[in-house]
DNA sequence: CGTCATATTGACTTTAGTCAATAGAAGTGG
DNA sequence: CCACTTCTATTGACTAAAGTCAATATGACG
């Protein structure tokens, strides 16, 4: 483990995490990047970790897709939230245990594993680690708070354009779409249990979504020909996100 | 303000609140205790804030209940989380703004009022403080989670069984409850409100609920004749809620 | 080539929403 | 305390959204 190509994505994909608020000092900078991490990679649909587990090491996406989710009783699966490369897979678990939720890969999957105690010496030495964590904490559960109003009030329609609007802007802000298109390797059962709908009713809804010319899903690959389009068909503002300024063209 | 009655109470409950998962050292309590607070009352329905603001005061709910909620575009309204007595009305909202939804009073209600930089400099001289706020953080989180999962995959019936289970379990917590009961003033626009649901359908859920015995809802007290019941209907597990083992009797 | 997962379709059912009317309660001004 | 307004709760009739069940494609993969 600790590979050199992974170690340098997993840092520069960190450092652009924690700096996404506010600039860290160089000491912090270079301790982030000499920090133990084991690099693990998942098959899709591969368990990264089970609900009532407390684990010793906080997850970082390098690569793919990863969802938390809650499996109810009747055998339903709620996902919570999905975490896209550069987020940690679950930004609390290291203060509040053991995790109400479940974790796994919802595509094939590369991760850093963290051990907590190595975050938090370095979160006792580094004050600003703190805020950045606390930020990225914030962060997420802004996230979750727009799903709820999603789950509450939108359409089947609207919650898939909804969506693929919020993984466009994500996806964008990691640098990872290319032509308004990018990588989509989620099922239809995992949109449906996302956005709370059957699959036969996602199935539907993606139709819909078709004729209306508001996406092009095909070869793993989904493209927005008119995000504005998109954006008002879904009652999509980015704000949530808290995405930085426009950066310099 | 700062009459001494309110802050005596607010001290209590402040102090219970941030030592729900640890204690804290005596000094960071008495430091607690002399913060400096603003007492301030609100009408039922009053707004406390509005989306997009950025406040510079963090809310702490000393009576009643608070809302936290969305409006979308077509005019509907999500809520996104109930606050008790006991709570931060936005735990996060002194690390990211503007502030992404709104905050509004669901009946009568007395909030404290604490500047941000008073808690910032608190945290600064007691690391401690900033671990119990991180976990009120996460708890917050974690109860929007099970929303999610609620509002995604459970039927009206079973949304109304859950919010209820999740109200007695938090009030009790906070010493609320009586006789397997407690005040209840939100309307079933507000219970709509939270459940994604309308109005109507709510009314004839509360109905069904009543006819199976498992609410007793009238003279703004619910009543609960049989929680283990009510727990199974709405498949409510207090797990996500993080209480404190049973204190000694 | 055969198997398993995923996507699609049709027919039908159920849940929940909408519209509209009425009844009850709470609050206000006189 | 009354008359009045307004909010809240309830009901009925109807519509629409989404779920269920079952069958059939389609595609990925060993």
């Amino acid at each position: 483990m600790n590979h050199s190509p992974d170690r340098l994505a997993a840092t520069g994909l960190l450092l652009r995490k924690l700096e996404r608020f506010a600039p860290l000092s160089a000491a912090l900078r270079s301790a982030l990047s000499t920090l133990a991490v084991r690099v693990q990679d998942y098959a899709r649909g591969q368990l990264i970790a089970s609900q009532g587990e407390s684990p010793e090491e906080s997850g970082f996406v390098l690569e793919g897709i990863v969802f938390r989710f809650k499996l109810l009783p009747d055998g339903g699966r709620q996902i919570l939230g999905m975490q896209l490369p550069g987020d940690f897979t679950d930004p609390h678990d290291f203060v509040i245990r053991p995790l109400d939720h479940a974790i796994a890969a919802g595509s094939p999957a590369r991760l850093a594993r963290v051990p907590h105690a190595a975050l938090q010496s370095l979160m006792e030495q580094h004050p600003q680690l703190i805020r950045a964590l606390m930020r990225d904490m914030a962060l997420d559960a802004a996230i979750g708070r727009e799903w709820l109003a999603t789950l509450g009030r939108r359409s089947a329609y609207q919650q898939l354009a909804h969506l693929f609007c919020e993984l466009y802007f994500r996806l964008e802000w990691g640098g990872k779409v290319r032509d308004d298109s990018f990588e989509f390797l989620l099922t239809q059962t995992d949109l449906g249990d996302a956005c709370g709908l059957s699959t036969v009713h996602v199935n539907r809804s993606l139709q819909a979504l078709r004729k209306d010319k508001l996406i092009v899903l095909e070869d793993h690959t989904l493209h927005v020909p008119d995000m504005a389009a998109l954006m008002e068909a879904a009652a999509f503002d980015p704000a949530y996100l808290y995405l930085p300024k426009i950066e310099a063209a």
